[in-house]
DNA sequence: ATGACAACTCATAGTTGA
C-alpha cells in the first residue's frame, strides 16, 4: 500500500498537475493540503472520474484538507477537526481509516511572524496533536499522520540554515515539540530512510529558490510502531516541483507492505 | 533590511503563506 501527502496549494488552479500526478504515481490513498476550497466548490467529481474518491474539509479562500483513496473500498472518515480548541475554526485536520490503517492527514500552522498570535497558536496546535496522537498511540491502530507540519527536524533539512534561522519552520521551540512527537513512539519514515538528510519538500517560487535547490523538509510522515513495522519504502516526488503550474511543496510518499 | 512569487477574495488591493 502506497500513502502519499501533497500540499497543493489550491486544488482548483492545480487540478490538471494533481490529477496528472494521481495518474503517473497512483497511490492508494493522497492526502492533501492547502485546497484552498470551500466545501462547496471542492472539484470531488474530478476524483472520481480518475477513480479516487475524495472526502475533504474546505475552507474558503485558504487551508484546508483532503484525503483520496483509490478503488471499490474508499477511506471513511473518523474526525474532521482537530479536537482541544472550540474557537478554532481553521480547516487542517482529517482522519479516516483505509483498509486497516488510520490515515491523518495535517495542515500544521506556519507559525510566522514571531513572536505573535501566529506562532502562538502553531505551538498550541502542537500540544493539541500530541495529545490526539498519544491517543492514537493507546489504541494501538496501525497509523500514520502525515502531511504539512512545517517543522524543519534539523540542520541537515535545511539548504541554508543562516538564511532560515529567525524563522517559524525552525525555531527551538517548533522542533522541540516535534521531537516530543518522536519521543512518544512515533517514526519519521523519510529520515529513516534518508537518514543524511538534503532531501527537500519545499522550495520557495521566490529568489529562484528551485533552480539554486534552495529548500527544505517540512512535509512528514510519521508512523505508528504498528505501521512502522510495515514500513518498506519512502521518498519525495521532486519531479513534480519542476513543472509548469506546479506547487512550491513536492509530494511524499511511504510505501508498506499489505 | 528588504523584496522576490503565487493563489485567493463580498477582487482590481489586501491577506495568507513559507
Amino acid at each position: 500500500m502506497k500513502i502519499a501527502s501533497f500540499n497543493i496549494n489550491g486544488v482548483k488552479a492545480r487540478l490538471p498537475r494533481l490529477l496528472e500526478w494521481l495518474e503517473e504515481t497512483q497511490p492508494d490513498v493522497a492526502c492533501l493540503q492547502e485546497i484552498k476550497s470551500s466545501d462547496e466548490t471542492f472539484p470531488a467529481h474530478e476524483f472520481e472520474k480518475v477513480g479516487y474518491t475524495p472526502i475533504w474539509h474546505g475552507q474558503k479562500g485558504f487551508n484546508g484538507v483532503a484525503i483520496l483513496s483509490k478503488g471499490d473500498e474508499p477511506a471513511t472518515e473518523v474526525l474532521r477537526g482537530l479536537p482541544g480548541d472550540d474557537e478554532d475554526t481553521h480547516s487542517r485536520y482529517l482522519e479516516a481509516d483505509y483498509k486497516g490503517v488510520r490515515v491523518v492527514c495535517i495542515y500544521l500552522p506556519n507559525g510566522n511572524p514571531l513572536p505573535g498570535p501566529k506562532f502562538d497558536y502553531k505551538l498550541k496546535w502542537m500540544e493539541r496533536l500530541r495529545i490526539r496522537m498519544a491517543q492514537l498511540r493507546a489504541e494501538e491502530i496501525p497509523t500514520v499522520v502525515i502531511g504539512d507540519y512545517n517543522v524543519i527536524p534539523e540542520d541537515k533539512d535545511v539548504w541554508s540554515v543562516k538564511a532560515m534561522a529567525s524563522d517559524a519552520l525552525m525555531q527551538p521551540e517548533s522542533r522541540d515539540a516535534y521531537f516530543r512527537l518522536l519521543g512518544d513512539g512515533w517514526t519519521d519514515a523519510l529520515d529513516l530512510h534518508h537518514p543524511r538528510g538534503g532531501i527537500w519538500t519545499f522550495w520557495d517560487y521566490q529568489a529562484g529558490a528551485w533552480q539554486r535547490d534552495h529548500g527544505f523538509r517540512i512535509d512528514h510522515a510519521l508512523l505508528s510502531p504498528e505501521l512502522a513495522d510495515r514500513l518498506v519504502a519512502s521518498g519525495v516526488d521532486k519531479f513534480a516541483r519542476g513543472r509548469e503550474k506546479a506547487s512550491d511543496h513536492a509530494p511524499i510518499w511511504i510505501e508498506l507492505t499489505d
